[in-house]
RNA sequence: GCCUCUGUAGCUCAAUGGAAGAGCAGUUCCGUCCUAAGGAAACGGUUGGGGGUUCGAGUCCCUCCAGGGGCACCA
């Protein structure tokens, strides 16, 4: 086999320190990924990484996060389209806040300062960013359109104050909305979350459940179904009944909601929540022993935490009201008691409490020895209107329901929530449950006594927070003339200097404090008014920042119509699994009111979205406290970018975790310098023509070619890396024992690898391309189309089989009939042997690749 | 408890129902004054277990086991 000489001077090494200080200045330069050069026809791509918050210096989090960004973003680019890839900054927040209490300082400066060294960071890591469009959420010029958006909700009414129990984090000092709160617990800080009767700001994203639920179907396929599923759990909309029963001693009847309304005759009593109105109502002439049972029961509740409230295996405790409600349908009298397992705030805070087909009504009537009436036979199971008749399991015979043991779910203590047909039900015994519930809606109604509805379990959103570090809510409250919007002209209400602001948490804003800042004039009677205090919750802030990139510097407007239309909605969007509800759900739901408003034209912000995992060590989280963290800035120091990305790109699906342990960052940096060497040894001229090459090494190329575009898109980016190692290996076989360095088929593959390495390790592919003769930027050279005759095998081995044994192998043309295969498989030898006098029943030929004869038995 | 996803070589992952593969790591050898880069070779599997459908199953169905995720008094 023939020896060739290859490159071994001592630049041949591979410097990535020296690489990079190469190539950042050039680029900087060239600036390759602004998105605005005017006369630009190439079609469009929006790609979007969620923006970091600004904490410190970069973490692993995001070099992952933003490096799978970045290979779909460069993809695009050189696939032909107009990428816009922007970047900006959460800058409002807690942390921020937090450190300046601590230190005594300004949190502006503490933000600013770390933005900037994250951006030190970024640049140096590479990313393909349109530096122009950089926004930061705590400019003045940001938070403007934040209340200009605020102040349209509020003209449309969906920006809205109420009382209520709200959700108070004692650590954070400040309310919390629902999604923020997770097992009852900060999401922010882990703190214990409590309940609390305030005054607040709330956007009526209620008013949107239906859509944000129903529109989740056009996102199927394109956003990982754990984010729909979650999000429709959160949603959580029922369908049902509004069933009114009157009330011994009162004059109005009491709603109560059901999704069940077949089971209405197995109704046995009624519960009520304890914190509710209606119970104090209810209570309130009741006798006295009654009154202070229910107090010290309201109490216990009140005290406990929705920790303990929530856990679904909890003993049922509750009172007995001494108050009867009348059955509607069959007259009979029902006592009312308040537990705690019914919910306030879902649905009327009342229930029709049936035993039998429910298992919480069924522990409670345990509990409390209440009676139990089944109405629904689960023996006599139907499918749609027809009657199924149960089989054995093991013999396959009929069994027929008076065989079955009777189910008694007192004594079992399980109650039926299965389908069956009706019994005890006066008029609707026989049917089946579904028809049941649309026939006892259906008389409901004409009685005038219910109705079918819906509920869901998503609330408004709570949008104000006691805190500094935020987006003034744009509201006066004036004596004379209430909320008092401020004008739009007047906008932004500017944050006053923090210098001289106690920011320590309170429970009420540092805002009111400032005193000058929060007096002012009102807008409408020019009397004396003051400034809402308080700041809008961060979610508000990233909800719709996609639509300001395409604006960024635009001060006139919020967002540009035509720019909207030109680029929204975000082709792809990146980040972590960590926002599926929060962030996602919020900017859905904007997007929607915006659509409303005729500011844009599409219903959902995201039309496919990357969850990227967390990059873990030896299997748990890092974290400071810990001591197990994996620093960015470290391994950046000691293998440099390319290899860190490639690392992270290599490591497995990019939606799982990446353990630290199992990869190796020095791996990554040896195989970049082998496709790097490539191109140093590569003897043959730019100009060189392929078709020459060696015809072995162009068909691997050529597969690669033809596979990675649809790796990419599917976001396999570790099959991409792996393929790419296949094929550096191949090369350097073909360089030092094959057709050798001069081939052209050599200079084909290595400008292939380039390319595609391009997307993981750009700074690397940057080297290479000039090593093999071309000007920069690779970032701009387009992806090459495979060639399709290169792509057909010549030749391709057929299996032959006989009994799904494998007894032969022949070498065929891909094209061969299936006729001529079959004959070709019968005259073989080993096949004669293997079939001996038996007959053959069966040919199974599936051209080209195999034969299979089936004998008779 | 309910829903859902995933179990393939030591690790990370491939494989339109048609021959179980790749990369990395490890092993041995070559190379080298030494070290490293580099090169060569072989090793590595009951595809989590069991059952079924099929001419043929890693792939489809059932069931069990293990792990991850989500939901969990929402009437």
């Amino acid at each position: 086999m023939p020896q060739h000489e290859t490159t071994d001077a001592p630049e041949s090494r591979y410097d990535f320190a020296a690489i990079q200080a190469k190539w950042l200045p050039v680029w900087e330069e060239l600036q390759p990924f602004r998105a605005d050069v005017p006369g630009d026809t190439r079609p469009r791509k929006y790609v979007l990484d969620m923006f970091p918050y600004p904490s410190g210096d970069l973490h692993m989090g995001h070099a992952e996060a933003f490096g799978f960004g970045d290979i779909v973003s460069r993809y695009w680019r050189q696939q032909g389209f107009n990428v816009l890839h922007p970047i900006g900054w959460d800058s409002f927040g807690l942390p921020a806040e937090n450190a300046a209490i601590k230190r005594g300082i300004d949190p502006r400066g503490w933000t600013y300062d770390n933005i900037a060294q994250q951006k030190r960071s970024f640049r140096l890591y590479g990313p393909s960013f349109d530096w122009s469009r950089e926004l930061h959420t705590s400019d003045p010029e940001y938070y403007k359109w934040n209340q200009w958006l605020f102040l349209k909700l509020y003209e449309k009414g969906l920006a809205y104050r109420k009382d209520g129990n709200v959700n108070w984090c004692p650590n954070d000092q400040t309310v919390l909305a629902n999604e923020q709160v997770i097992d009852g617990h900060c999401e922010r800080c882990g703190f214990l979350v409590e309940k609390k009767k305030l005054t607040q700001w709330y956007f009526r994203v209620t008013d949107y459940a239906d859509r944000l639920l129903d529109d989740l179907n056009q996102l199927e396929g394109a956003w990982p179904t754990r984010v729909l599923t979650m999000q429709r759990n959160w949603i959580g909309r029922s369908v049902g009944a509004d069933v009114r029963f009157s009330i011994e001693g009162r004059d109005e009847p009491i709603s109560v909601y059901t999704t069940r309304p077949d089971t209405l005759y197995g109704v046995t009593f009624m519960v009520v929540a304890p914190d509710s109105d209606l119970a104090a109502e209810l209570v309130a002439d009741a006798p006295a022993g009654v009154r202070e049972r229910f107090d010290d029961y309201l109490k216990q509740t009140q005290a406990s935490t929705d920790i303990e409230r929530l856990s679904a295996d909890r003993e049922k405790t509750g009172v007995f009201l001494e108050r009867y409600a009348i059955h509607p349908l069959s007259g009979e009298r029902l006592p009312i008691w308040a537990a705690d397992y019914v919910l306030a705030e879902y649905g009327h805070g009342a229930v029709m409490a049936v035993p039998a087909h429910d298992q919480r009504d069924l522990d409670f009537a345990r509990t409390f020895d209440l009676p139990v009436t089944v109405v629904v036979d689960t023996n006599a199971p139907v499918t749609g209107t027809i009657p199924v008749i149960p089989t054995d399991p093991e013999t396959g015979e009929a069994v027929l329901p008076e065989d079955l043991p009777p189910l008694d779910p007192a004594s079992t203590g399980i109650a039926l929530a299965g389908d069956g047909r009706l019994i005890n039900s006066g008029p609707f015994n026989g049917l089946s449950k579904n028809n049941a519930i649309h026939r006892v809606i259906t008389a409901l109604e004409s009685a005038g006594i219910g109705n079918a509805a819906r509920n869901f379990r998503l609330r408004d959103w709570l949008i104000s927070r006691q805190r500094y570090w935020g987006t003034p809510i744009p509201i006066i409250h004036c004596p004379g003339c209430g909320e008092v919007p401020v004008p739009e002209d007047q906008l932004p209400v500017r944050l006053p200097d923090a210098e001289g602001l106690d920011l320590k948490p309170k429970g009420t804003s540092p805002l009111g404090a400032a005193t000058e800042w929060a007096t002012v004039a009102c807008p409408k009677c020019g009397g004396t008014a003051t400034r809402d205090s308080d700041t809008m919750d961060t979610f508000v802030d990233s909800s719709w920042y996609y639509l300001r990139y395409l604006s960024a510097n635009d001060d006139t407007q919020a967002f540009d119509r035509a720019e909207a239309e030109k680029w929204a909605p975000v082709d792809q969007y990146v980040g972590g699994v960590e926002h599926a509800i929060l962030h996602l759900l919020y900017s859905r739901f904007i997007t929607k009111v915006l659509f409303d408003l005729d500011y844009v034209s599409f219903t959902e912000p995201f039309t496919s979205l990357l969850n990227q995992g967390q990059v873990i060590l030896n299997g748990s989280a890092m974290s400071k406290s810990k001591g197990n963290l994996v620093e960015f800035a470290d391994e950046l120091r000691q293998h440099g970018a390319d290899a860190l990305r490639v690392t992270l790109a290599f490591a497995g699906p990019p939606e799982d975790d990446i353990d630290w342990a199992d990869v190796s960052a020095a791996g990554s940096a040896k195989f970049l310098a082998r496709a790097w060497r490539l191109a140093q040894d590569v003897r043959s001229s730019p100009d060189v023509r392929w078709r020459d090459g060696d015809v072995a090494l162009r068909r691997q190329t050529h597969r690669l070619l033809a596979d990675a575009p649809s790796l990419v898109e599917a976001f396999k980016f570790n099959v991409v890396v792996a393929r790419l190692m296949e094929l550096v290996n191949s090369t350097r076989k073909a360089i030092d024992s094959g057709p050798g360095p001069q081939d052209p088929a050599v200079r084909e593959a290595v400008e292939t690898i380039a390319l595609i390495l391009n997307l993981f390790a750009p700074y690397t592919a940057e080297d290479m391309w000039e090593t093999l003769g071309y000007e920069p930027t690779i970032a701009a050279a387009q992806w090459r189309k495979p060639d399709p005759s290169l792509l057909v095998e010549e030749s391709v081995t057929a299996i032959v089989q006989v009994d799904g044994k494998v007894r032969d192998r022949l070498e065929v043309s891909p094209r061969i009939a299936g006729e001529e295969l079959e004959s070709l498989a019968r005259v073989s030898e080993s096949v004669r042997r293997a079939l001996g006098d038996r007959d053959v029943a069966t040919v199974v030929v599936r051209a080209p690749r195999l034969v299979n004869f089936v004998t008779a038995k």
